[in-house]
DNA sequence: GCCAACGTTGGC
DNA sequence: GCCAACGTTGGC
């Protein structure tokens, strides 16, 4: 049994946000093209780890609510595909180089933790997520900046 | 739309 | 293997 672990993962709010993965119940995490961000969902990833999922370039920007990793990493079929904005001519069947991994859908928060909250909570400090000019699409999040966050997404919603 | 930070590419 | 040029991310 691999132990449990905490993510945060990016989608830009107009291109896929927890909306839309409410609607579907879950989905399939394409297009990521950034080897450390690769490499945390390859190796590190077991189904059932908690995701913090991350609106960006959203107006604000912030943690929208949680998902859950339901399906390891395999192949990124989309970086085989010419015609697909994130194809990578690098890719090959035999050598996919990119993976993707599926989440399910747990819950949105009803209002949006802000990335601004974030920054004014102490308890956060050292969040990667916080860290300047860090631009991962994927990342660990410690299991007790994870409840924070959570409880701040749950608090909001009490209010 | 701007721009800082960062990753990648490619010439040498 | 260095590093300048370029492209992308993402907050503001």
């Amino acid at each position: 049994m691999a132990k449990k672990r905490y993510w945060l993962m990016k989608s830009e709010a107009d291109c896929y946000s927890i909306d839309d993965l409410k609607h579907d119940k879950q989905t399939c995490w394409d297009g990521v093209r950034n080897y450390q961000a690769r490499n945390f969902m390859r190796d590190d990833m077991n189904v059932g780890d908690l995701v913090l999922y991350y609106h960006s370039n959203a107006n604000p920007p912030g943690v929208a609510g949680i998902a859950k990793i339901c399906k390891t990493a395999y192949p990124d079929h989309t970086a085989l595909d010419p015609d697909d904005q994130h194809y990578d001519p690098k890719a090959s069947e035999d050598n996919p180089v990119w993976m993707m991994v599926d989440v399910e859908f747990v819950e949105a928060f009803d209002e949006l933790v802000p990335l601004s909250k974030l920054r004014e909570t102490d308890t956060l400090d050292g969040m990667l997520l916080l860290k300047r000019g860090q631009r991962l699409s994927v990342m660990p999040v410690e299991p007790q900046h994870f409840k924070i966050v959570q409880k701040m997404g749950k608090a909001r919603r009490a209010v």
